[in-house]
DNA sequence: TCACGGATGTCCT
DNA sequence: GGACATCCGTGAT
């Protein structure tokens, strides 16, 4: 199968309304075992100055939040504990915006997310969580920094999803009233968004 | 050297 | 489906 990567002006709108383009693209990940790739149907804006969430909260800026500064379509690798979640960098440079990928439904190279991923209950567990689909597609620190139009790690463009939600975002309970912002966004209904409580839908 | 962060997987009900 | 133990790199002291 082959993908088309999406032109690097993409990136260039606001971040909440990326974070929702972004539903339906496929992420792409060639390494040298083969190709994994996923539709991505579930996202995260985190819009650095005033989001007491983001890791650039307050124009923070360390060697870990420096992509964030740069320009849109980058890649913002961020290792949590034995994980490694991924971000697109978004907003104008000096503008420490991102959008954390936390879902993707596979499309192709199955075989490796399984054999990276171990054996799984249901199908749905490969992917179905920001860390899970790192791990699956063969996303690593390493990729931090890599531009997502072009390989081996890319944004590819996908089908329209029938129906997207929005609702507030997940395991930042201590973040202030940057909690309640629905910055959340999922294909609505699809097995790959990560978490059971699909109900608290804004859109 | 230490405090901190949040997703995963397993166990339990 | 919910609760809990575990995981380790980053940045500040």
């Amino acid at each position: 199968m082959r993908h088309q990567p999406v032109h690097s002006s993409f990136f260039n709108k606001p971040t909440l309304e990326l974070a929702q383009a972004l539903l339906g693209k496929i992420l792409v990940k060639e390494t040298a075992e083969g190709i994994a790739a996923g539709i991505i149907v579930e996202t995260e804006a985190y819009i650095g100055p005033g989001d007491q969430a983001a890791h650039s909260f307050n124009n923070r800026r360390t060697a870990r939040t420096e992509v964030m500064f740069g320009p849109a379509g980058y890649t913002y690798t961020y290792v949590m504990h034995t994980h490694c979640l991924v971000n697109v960098v978004s907003g104008a440079a000096d503008s420490p915006e991102a959008i954390l990928i936390r879902g993707v439904e596979p499309v192709e190279g199955m075989e490796l997310m399984y054999q990276r991923r171990g054996p799984v209950k249901r199908e749905q567990d490969l992917t179905n969580g920001p860390g899970k689909l790192t791990k699956a597609l063969g996303i690593v620190k390493e990729d931090y920094g890599r531009p997502l139009w072009e390989a081996p790690l890319y944004i590819a463009e996908g089908n329209e999803p029938e129906l997207t939600a929005a609702g507030p975002r997940i395991g930042i309970d201590n973040s202030g009233e940057a909690r309640e912002y629905p910055w959340r966004f999922w294909v609505s209904g699809n097995r790959f968004v990560s978490g059971t409580k699909k109900n608290n839908i804004i859109k």
